[in-house]
DNA sequence: TTACACTATGAGCAATTGTCTATATGTTTC
DNA sequence: GAAACATATAGACAATTGCTCATAGTGTAA
């Protein structure tokens, strides 16, 4: 406790132009299983192994071992990334024979990393 | 170690109709320094109480107290995550008074979140 | 079957993360 | 000046994360 009495008053004071009402500020808020999903979904491109991985990916389908050379990381590393990547349908599986190759499942993650690649650039 | 040898005769056999050297590789592999920059942008995201605010301030311009109370967290929670992102240059403040403005610092988040809800809802 | 190559999995551990509590810094009003 | 409000910051903590090591599955060929 400590900060919630400190701001009863704010709903009287804080508000420039862009007034609003409790009630109306829901309206707008996201619901709580979209955000989590959502963070999950950008939690899973925000580690810069898994970014590698993708952006691989984004140019030709790969087997485990290929990717693991190409990062320079232990096959047991990417395998357990592959598999995060996979469950969260990032990712698909192809296999032939005793190789997997994987692939991205849509065509979404193209747009969404020159989307944040725009964002990094520029400013 | 013990992966690394059982792996040396792929070069030879796990190729299919996407074979690759790794010459090649590494010339459609992503720098070092940009996968990092793109995993710390979208980590930034990776987060359900981060997701919110973005979410929130994608539509209008709020005070940090607005935010605590949408979101019915700590104001100091709050405040923390609003310098993550804003150090990230993800929102810029506005100051009026003792009142703190909150807001986007550019528009890619709105393409960046609508190509990730796209994701969501297919398949 | 035996041997080998490719991939997957489980356990353990250091490092990071997100929140809380408490306190500090600004800002306005009296 | 003092007091109240709005925000920021510091330290501590449990929870999560990403890797390594060791081992287990799976497919192929002799």
């Amino acid at each position: 406790m400590g900060q919630s009495e400190m701001q009863e008053a704010c709903d009287d004071t804080c508000q420039g132009s862009e007034a609003l009402d409790a009630a109306r500020l829901e309206d707008k808020m996201i619901d709580d299983q979209t955000a989590v999903d959502l963070a999950d979904l950008f939690r899973a491109l925000g580690d810069p192994t898994r970014v590698k991985i993708i952006y691989a990916l984004l140019q030709q389908e790969l087997c485990v071992h290929d990717i693991s050379t190409a990062l320079g990381m232990g096959q047991s590393a990417v395998s357990h990334q592959l598999r995060y990547l996979r469950n969260l349908r990032i990712l698909k599986r192809r296999k032939v024979g005793k190789t997997v190759f994987y692939s991205l499942d849509d065509d979404h993650m193209e747009q969404i990393f020159v989307q944040t690649l725009q964002h990094l650039k520029h400013e």
